[in-house]
This record gives structure tokens, C-alpha cells and sequence, in this order.
DNA sequence: TCCATATTGTTGATATGTCAACAATACTCA
DNA sequence: TGAGTATTGTTGACATATCAACAATATGGA
């Protein structure tokens, strides 16, 4: 009879990454179902409301890390809600430039202050100074992860 | 001409988590997809894994945070390969206990190590220790937004 | 110019996820 | 015991996600 093997402390750590963002996830649909958003609709909204004249579709799923194919439909939904429309990109054909549309200002003006003060709370009981700290680790981690991602071919090469 | 309001360190934070699990979910599929499994499948059997003889769909839809109807097709379609089998539970005649077949054994012995091993590499240069105290700051997160969703109603009263 | 190559958005097939509603079964306690 | 309530798994409708394939269009050299 052996004792279960320990887990290692970073196995356990990426698991608790994992598990916090699929909390946090399935907490923001509640919180934006508020107004009738999936989080996301809501991100990608988020993203139209920076300065500038709105992104095409493959700049959106870059910035979503998300297909190509899947913002087709997002876009759809979301113009047919008249909260984003599509106009034709200058100089690109093939392309459209998404933006938002009044209204879809007016609904981000709403929902945008009540999200930040949600993003503050989630981190009550850690001083600002850890929670970068943390975001800082993480970034790391992202960073790695697409460097494996790029070697997986030679993954497991000592 | 205002500069552009600077974003709170705890909201930059709270996006870079996203952002991270987002890039570690994608590239999990990449490196999943060797044994033609999805991260989803990978995680339900993985629990499985652990000593015990299987655990029901409801246990295993709150372990993986999901809904309950997620989980049926999801055996289904591992039940289809060969790699779990629905066994009746004794004493509750509406519930199924789930358990790994021999052939899904062999396939988690096979995958596992690899995981473990690229578990590890996503931290490479952070410290095990300080990624420990990354995975401490995330729990409280997630105990955090557990406790907001749970009070969502009275949401943004002071 | 013209050809090879890349990029853009859409479609259809499919997996993964939610939710509401349902039938079957289990549980509680007056 | 029995009535009301809760839990379990499934279904169907739908949103969200991937991927391969496609047509249209851009782009970069020979």
C-alpha cells in the first residue's frame, strides 16, 4: 500500500487557473444575462467600444482567440439586434468593418460601469499590487503556452 | 483632449486570467488532439482516473462545472469509442455510474505523463513556489466571484 | 502583366455548452 | 403511509466553438 502520489504544486496551480476562469465564465453569463448578453457578445461589443472605427471580422477573432468562422454568426446576432453593423471596408472587398451602432453605445454606457466594479470584486481581499503580480505570472504562462504550442510537433523531444 | 483613462491593475489582471485559460484551452486541443481527444473529453476521463469505482453524471457535471445535459452527450460519445461504459447504480435506479473500460486505462496511462510533463512547462520560469502562490490568489478569486454570483441580485447595492 | 500564394468571410458538419421541460425515481416529514 | 419536493438523466432548441472547403479578392514576385 503506497500512498497516492502528490500532485505538484504548478499541476495544481494550472488546474486552479482553469477552474477560476470557468467560475468566473459561467458567473459573467449570469451577470450579463442581465441585459440579454452571453459573455460572448459581451467581449466582443467590449472591444468595438475602444477608440477608432470598429475592427473587421478576422481582426475580432484574433483579438477573441477565436475562429474566424465563429464571429460570422456573433456579428449576425448582434446586427440583427441592430447593437452592430456591418460597413463595407475601403480598399478591401472581400472585408467588413463591424462598429457599433447608437444604440449599441448607449447599451456599453450601461453595462460597461457596472462591469468594472464586477472586475474589482473579484479580487477583494488581494491588494492591487498582487493581483498585477498575478496577471504578470499569467501572462508568462500564456507566453509559454504558445511556445509549446509551436514546438507540439517536437513535443516530448529531451 | 483627455488622455484615455488608464485601466485598474485588478480589471488588466482579470482580463490577462482570461485571456491565459482561453490560450491553455486552445492549445490543450492541439496537443489533445494526438489521441484524438477534445479537452472536454480528456478532463471527464481524467477524473475517472482517480481510485474509486467511477462517479455518476451529476457528480461529474459539478466536478467539471458544466450543466448536466452536457454530460450525457459526452459519455455518449466516449461510450462510443470504447473508452467508458454506463454502469447501473446500486440503490438509485435513475443515475448511471460512470467508469473507465480497460481500453480507456490504457489510453490515460498513455496520455497522462505527457500531460503531467506539459503541466510543468507552461511555468517554466516561475518558480514552483511562487506558482503555488499564483494558484492561492486564484482560488480566492473564485471563492470571491462564487460569492457574488450567489448575490447577484442586490448586485451594485452599497 | 500574370501566376502563385495568402487572406477574408461564409457555409455545413460536428462538438460543446446552456436552458427549460419531462419522466422516473428518491427523499422528507406531517 | 402519502403528499409534496428534490434529484437524475434525457431531450430539443439554441448559442458558441472548431474545422475543412469554397469563392472572392489581395498581394508579391518573376
Amino acid at each position: 500500500m503506497s500512498a497516492p502520489p502528490k500532485p505538484s504544486p504548478r499541476y495544481t496551480a494550472l488546474l486552479q487557473l482553469l477552474r477560476t476562469a470557468d467560475t468566473i465564465w459561467n458567473s459573467s453569463r449570469v451577470f450579463f444575462g442581465r441585459w440579454e448578453l452571453s459573455p460572448a457578445q459581451f467581449n466582443l461589443l467590449n472591444l468595438l467600444t475602444d477608440p477608432g472605427d470598429g475592427l473587421t471580422q478576422s481582426e475580432l477573432s484574433r483579438e477573441l482567440l477565436t475562429h474566424r468562422s465563429n464571429i460570422t454568426g456573433l456579428v449576425d446576432r448582434l446586427e440583427a439586434r441592430g447593437l452592430v453593423a456591418r460597413r463595407e471596408e475601403t480598399g478591401d472587398r472581400r472585408a467588413w468593418r463591424v462598429v457599433l451602432t447608437a444604440a449599441g453605445h448607449r447599451l456599453m454606457d450601461e453595462v460597461l460601469p457596472h462591469y468594472f466594479r464586477a472586475a474589482e470584486r473579484v479580487w477583494e481581499g488581494i491588494p492591487a499590487r498582487r493581483a498585477a503580480e498575478v496577471g504578470e505570472a499569467l501572462r508568462q504562462v500564456a507566453i509559454n503556452t504558445e511556445r509549446a504550442a509551436g514546438q507540439l510537433a517536437v513535443e516530448d523531444r529531451p
